[in-house]
DNA sequence: TAATAAATGCAACAATGTTGCGTTTATTAT
DNA sequence: ATAATAAACGCAACATTGTTGCATTTATTA
């Protein structure tokens, strides 16, 4: 992944490739684990915030970022994989909290997880959990 | 569940047993499914925001509810079950919006779920699913 | 390089989060 | 039942985020 990746995709998604969200999809690739909003905006201080706003929703609408995580008014976004699209966000990974070093992450699960209720039809599955990653766990 | 249930509750959580306090659980008791903020601040208008939010801060604070699902800049709360205590929710539901009725509900997975990442420790779960519930999809 | 549709910045307002403080209320001990 | 007291409330005030309209700027294309 690299600027022109970005500039592809954005394009493929009919967006224009401008400085603001070339900026905030390399910013959030660099910072690895999926991005707390203060910390975005730090990062994108040079913007206008409802810019940044526009700039979020733009990406978002287009499956190109999805919002990872949400606890105490402070919301973590992170960069989709290739599954997904316009209106159409399709993760198969599950979202994982440190609660020794804070850092939101995607993770991949080893099994399948199936999850059924009876008599209800599930469309969409988002799990979340929080707990000790692989590094701090040492 | 009545008055005296909620009143003994919150004495139980060091909480007193106020008009607010007990208005906000009597109405989400009767809301049956989570209740969006929306809804909440609807039925409590009486109560200054300020009150409200309180409220609702240390109702979550002790156990006697949680949020439920949060979507859209739209949070839901729940009534917790008996196993939340102060500082300590543990739920062993998992919460669903049905597409159609738009409604959250709390509901019971059949089978135990387990979720595992290699290396990782898990301390807690949440799932949130999406579809269409019993009654909506006849 | 010009045309044009999209994106930006700014102003403005709405909704919610959050704190401090004086007043009121629920609980308790008398 | 009443007084003492800590908790909760209402109000004012300010912070943060969400959201829209509009004139200006920019990225794309012809």
């Amino acid at each position: 992944m690299d600027i022109q990746y970005f500039k592809d995709l954005l394009h493929e998604r009919a967006l224009k490739a401008t400085n603001s969200r070339l900026n905030l999809l390399t910013t959030m690739l660099a910072y690895k684990s999926a991005m707390p909003y203060s910390a975005i905006q730090e990062s994108m201080k040079s913007v206008d915030r409802v810019t940044l706003y526009r700039t979020l929703e733009s990406l978002k609408q287009s499956g190109i970022i999805h919002k990872a995580y949400q606890e105490n008014n402070e919301t973590y976004y992170a960069i989709c994989g290739k599954k997904c699209g316009h209106q159409q966000h399709s993760h198969d990974h599950i979202h994982f909290k440190c609660l020794k070093c804070e850092l939101v992450t995607c993770e991949q699960t080893t099994t399948d997880i199936k999850i059924s209720i009876p008599e209800f039809v599930i469309n969409t599955t988002s799990i979340y959990l929080e707990g000790i990653c692989k590094l701090c766990k040492d």
